[in-house]
DNA sequence: TATTATATTGTAATCATTACAAAGAAAAAA
DNA sequence: TTTTTTCTTTGTAATGATTACAATATAATA
């Protein structure tokens, strides 16, 4: 859960110019913890922020997923998510709720034989299936 | 290098309904084995079959990936692609070049304590980085 | 505060994919 | 083989996510 404040000082180390769109974009990620959709986070903040346009959530993701602050996933097609998290991880998506969970995992032992002479910069692993409080529904 | 008849047998077997269109997407898919997009398909194909539709190709494509005779793979946005072989592996995609590489994974071994209680139905992993042939070039 | 650089916004454009209905082709029946 | 039935293909239009663009607004700087 982290503060405004907080975030304001992370942006403004990096030296990216501090706006209220990107704050509150940047604020609802790292809280929400959802993965959430360009839709999602449009919805959400359109209350609170109602000028707000979805290119500028378009760009704002965009912008801060190239400097490595946040991170963009593609698990169904038409379907971009974003996350606040940044350390690699595992992704398992439930395909009755939708849900998104994390999972810890080894990336470093994930090698192939066959990339040796390969530069490796980025590693995705996802699941797909039903989510242990689904399974308990049936 | 699978021949026109080696597919018009396998599909028969399964009870599909035995197209041309079918048939040459199938050829293309199994012995070009480049994970081709939908594009790539209808670009190779028209010349040979010229009334071919891209709408056929999706049809096609996406009727066979849900009986598992093929495969769809997502590793960019906007850019769906299929494979032939459906044994699940791993792919590495070249930045560079754009080429995607297979490599085999033990995927059983892939697992997560926090999934426990999941029932987990797919799994994928995907690399990104530079490939051999392109860092040679450098 | 005034200036400058950059971000936001609404709208239009783009691009991949899907929906739909008419025409065509494959399989089954006669 | 011919007829009938069922499923597939095709072209066109619709959809939906994302991006391009230019005018306006705002943040940083002096
Ligand atoms: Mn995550
Ligand atoms: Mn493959
Ligand atoms: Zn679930
Ligand atoms: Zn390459």
């Amino acid at each position: 859960m982290k503060t405004l404040n907080e975030l304001s000082n992370e942006l403004k180390k990096k030296n990216i110019r501090l706006t209220h769109q990107r704050l509150k974009i940047l604020e609802y990620l790292y809280n929400a913890k959802t993965h959430p959709t360009v839709e999602e986070i449009y919805s959400a903040l359109k209350k609170e922020v109602p000028s707000l346009s979805k290119t500028t959530i378009y760009n704002t993701l965009n912008y801060l997923s190239e400097l490595n602050i946040i991170k963009s996933l593609i698990i169904d097609e038409n379907e971009a998510r974003f996350d606040g998290v940044t350390d690699n991880h595992g992704h398992f998506k439930c395909s009755k709720c939708g849900k998104i969970y994390d999972f810890d995992i080894n990336m470093d032992a994930l090698a192939a034989d066959r990339l040796d002479n390969f530069e490796i910069n980025e590693k995705t692993v996802y699941f797909k299936g039903i989510c242990s409080g689904c399974l308990s529904k049936i």
